[in-house]
Formats: structure tokens, C-alpha cells, sequence
DNA sequence: TTTTGTGGTTGACGTGGATCAACGAGGCCC
DNA sequence: GGGCCTCGTTGATCCACGTCAACCACAAAA
């Protein structure tokens, strides 16, 4: 671990993070074009498929590479000592998985493939030499060392403040933005995850997730059919984000 | 910014942390012993008066120093864009403040004085001669950074999922073990700030935090007079903690 | 074909905590 | 002293979400 922490983090887009306070910046998509990916995978050349529901590493693996996701998507969870999973986060295909142990030589959680998967396997200590070359990596990790910033206990409560449809739009939101970022409609997808992993990752249970689906429908903002997502209203779900409690 | 994210960290800390996923865990005390304060005060030699409900630093102030605190107790909060205040952290007596800027250059939160208080001011420029004079600045550092880790989405949504009386039970074992560490009394101690604030920092109302201070007292657990707060129970909050949902 | 299992939807109900409101105690200034 | 302000306590009410349960769609297996 030779990074330094001296990563240069501007100050609005801390403030961004700090002062709106919704998921969607604290999911900041760090994802790649197809472009990099290509070119990391050319300079690297070590590939990995990983089957659904397999692990791609799992907590206390030691920290060795990152990954890039060139096929299919991922989710991280951690299994708490009374069984319960709780999911951390989504990562799909374009973006880099692994970084979770940024800050320590082991991995704190699991990496489980939602569908078939490829990665491009990045060994840790090509990683220095990488960054020289390949410029849209070490924007990467800016953007990955912001969000270590953002996660404030502060942060944490005004999460624990938004409703479930809030969080859910924020998610929609997010998705979108990340499908966007990889070239495809910002307005049409097929999540990968169950209901439930969606309401772990969002702190709700998987009732109340579907029951904001329907209503979204209800509302016209979104049309649902199982996994398959078309968002109708974008400025519609965004309201949702800035319904401020009465305070 | 010369600090490398090189810091140790023990896997057993990490886990503790994420697995317990209290917020005993999370407000991890950083205090040091009077002897370490007073050697830090006669390396610096530099301190600085702080009276009640005024700014130690505010937000966007250059992150230049930071803060043993001699004397008194101080809060950290961030302004919201809609005008609430979320209190992010408290600190103490032989506590350090001023490293909620660790990763960037500017402050991210205000500090401000719960009462009539004195710290001792260490420039950042003189931080890293000092951490090899000072065996336990350099301590307090990896507790920090470990606390870094500990932010985790995981974890955030863990802490959405406690109960008003899970959240202020640990938050009163969090206060007894800092008093502890000061030498006071672990039993009794006098909470510098209001139930407001401890519900800001909890994400509850100051209904809810009062209405808990009063279910501990009928059942015996702490006795309360205003801030005055004596703990009759340790093992009866900590019960309070393992109160897992039903899951 | 039926059976079994997984994932999604929807309804009924209970409850924790936010909200609104009243009231009491102590500190401060005129 | 009386008025004002902040802080804490307690009660009544409301509502979002968790919980329990029924049911459906679909896929894989027998």
C-alpha cells in the first residue's frame, strides 16, 4: 500500500456531497468507458469469469488486485454475526470492483456475481505504473477516494432521515446515471438484483421496495415489470430527492 | 499532506467494528492522558481560549492545525443547505479535534464550544516531528484512520436499523468509556450539551432522547437529573445493544 | 402432467418514533 | 418582584414501515 493520501479532492464536489445528501452522491458511478477498459485490458491481459452467485473474492482474501468488470455485474455484502447479509453496494459492468480495501491489506467484503461475469484482473502492484499510463484510472480513484470522504457520520443520519421512496429514487437515479455513463438509454434497463438486495442495500425490507415500485407506476413516473425498469419522469423522481422534512 | 494511508490497522479492530456494528464502535474515543496532553503543551507551547457557542474553526477554514483539547468540550456540526444543523461528533476533554479534515485541506465541519474551553494548538507543519516525539499523537492517528474504515455504507444502514434506545445506550457507554479514559468516574459525569444535540447526533428528536433517558431510569439502568447522568447498570445498556431484530 | 422453489405483489395489522402541544424549572435582565 | 428565554419532560395523535400472510407467475425437476 503505496498510496497516499494526498489525493486532490475539490472542494465543491465535497460540498456537493456533504450539503445534498442523497444516495445518489454517495454512490458516485466510477466507471469507465469502453475505450479504458479496452486499453487496461490490453496492457494487463489477465481475464476471470466468474459464474452467478460465485464469489470473486470474499472478506479477509487478502488485498492483492482490483478488478475491472467487463461483462455482467456485481454486488458487495458483508455477513453480520447474526446471519443477516447486509449488501454495500452494486457494481456494474464498466466499473471497478475491489477498492473496498483502499485503506487495508484485506478485503471487508464479499464480491458475489449477479449474472455471468468477466473482469479484467488488475494486480496491485501494477497498479502504480498503470495509473501513469492510463489516465481514465487515476480518475478513478479520485473519484473512489471522494467517496471515502462523503461517508461522515453526518452523512450516515440524514440517511437514516430519507423515506423509502426517496432512497429508492435516489437508486433509480443512480442506476440510470450509470447505465447512461456506458452508453446505454438512461431511461431503460433490466436490474440484476432481487428485490431484497435491492432493500438491503437500502436499508428496507423487500416489501416496502415493492410496494414503491408500484407506486412510482402509480404515479407515472416509472414502468415496471419485474426487473425491467423504464423511467418515465426523470425530473419526477428527482422532486422526490429534495422533500425536505418539516424540520 | 504528507500522511501515507500506509497506517497499520489490525484486522481484529476492523472487524470488531464491523461486525458488532455498534456506536460504541463508531465514536471511537481518541482521548490522550493528561501526560501526553501536558507534553504536547510544552512542545507547542501555543493555546488558544475558546468561550461557549463560539468557533474553534468553521467549515471551508484552511486545515492548518489541529486541536488538543486542555479543557472543556466542543461539538461538530455541518449546516445544511435547508437549514438544519446535524451534529456530526462530540469531543471531550484530552481529545483530539481538527482531523475531521484529514483527507482534504479544508475543514469539513464546524467545531464549536459547549462551554468555557482551552486547547492547545499543534500546526500541521510541525505534526509529523511531533508524532516521533510524541508516542501517542501517532497513536491517536491510527485510531483515526482506523475510524475512516469504519464508515461504511454497511455500517450506515446497520445504524438506520437501532432503536432509539440502542442509539442512546451506546452513545452513554461511549461517554462513560471517554470519561473513563480521563480518569473521571466511568459512573457519573455531567453530558456539556443538550438533548437536542444528542438527538442531532443520533438522528432523533429531543423528544425521543428525553422519553429514552426516562424509560432507563424506570427501569433502573442510569439515574438522570437534567445532564447530570449517573449510570447504575453498565451490563443492563450493553444488553440494550444486542438487541438484534427479529431478522 | 404435477410438484417444488424462487421472486414479486398486495393486503391487514402493529408499533416506534415524529409531530404537535402543554407545562414546569431555572437563569437572566429590566 | 415580573417577564422572557432556553431546556427538559410528558401526553396525545399520526403515519411510515416492519411483520405476517396469502397469492400469483415462472422455471426447473420429477
Amino acid at each position: 500500500m503505496q498510496m497516499k493520501a494526498t489525493v486532490p479532492v475539490s472542494m465543491a464536489s465535497l460540498k456537493a456531497a456533504c450539503s445534498q445528501c442523497n444516495l445518489q452522491e454517495l454512490c458516485l458511478p466510477f466507471g469507465m468507458s469502453e475505450n479504458e477498459i479496452d486499453r487496461l485490458d490490453e496492457l494487463v491481459g489477465a481475464r476471470r469469469k466468474i459464474k452467478r452467485q460465485h464469489h470473486l473474492y470474499r472478506a479477509g482474501d487478502l488485498f492483492e488486485a482490483i478488478y475491472a468488470i467487463r461483462a455482467g455485474s456485481f454486488k458487495t455484502d458483508v455477513l453480520l454475526e447474526d446471519g443477516r447479509e447486509q449488501v454495500t453496494g452494486f457494481q456494474m459492468t464498466g466499473e471497478i470492483i475491489g477498492l473496498d480495501g483502499i485503506s487495508t491489506e484485506f478485503h471487508t467484503c464479499n464480491a458475489i456475481a449477479l449474472e455471468d461475469s468477466e473482469v479484467c484482473v488488475i494486480p496491485y502492484a501494477k497498479l502504480e505504473e498503470l495509473s501513469r499510463e492510463v489516465e481514465g484510472l487515476q480518475h478513478q480513484f479520485h473519484k473512489v477516494m471522494s467517496r471515502e470522504i462523503v461517508r461522515d457520520h453526518g452523512v450516515m443520519m440524514l440517511l437514516g432521515s430519507m423515506r423509502a421512496e426517496e432512497r429508492l429514487a435516489a437508486f433509480l437515479l443512480n442506476m440510470s446515471q450509470r447505465f447512461t455513463a456506458r452508453g446505454f438509454s438512461a431511461a431503460e434497463f433490466h436490474l440484476r438484483m432481487t428485490r431484497e438486495e435491492i432493500g438491503s442495500y437500502l436499508g428496507l425490507k423487500l416489501e416496502t421496495v415493492s410496494r414503491a415500485f408500484s407506486r412510482f407506476q402509480e404515479d407515472g413516473l416509472v414502468a415496471v415489470q419485474q426487473k425491467h425498469i423504464r423511467i418515465l419522469s426523470i425530473p419526477g423522481l428527482k422532486k422526490l430527492l429534495h422533500h425536505q422534512p418539516a424540520g
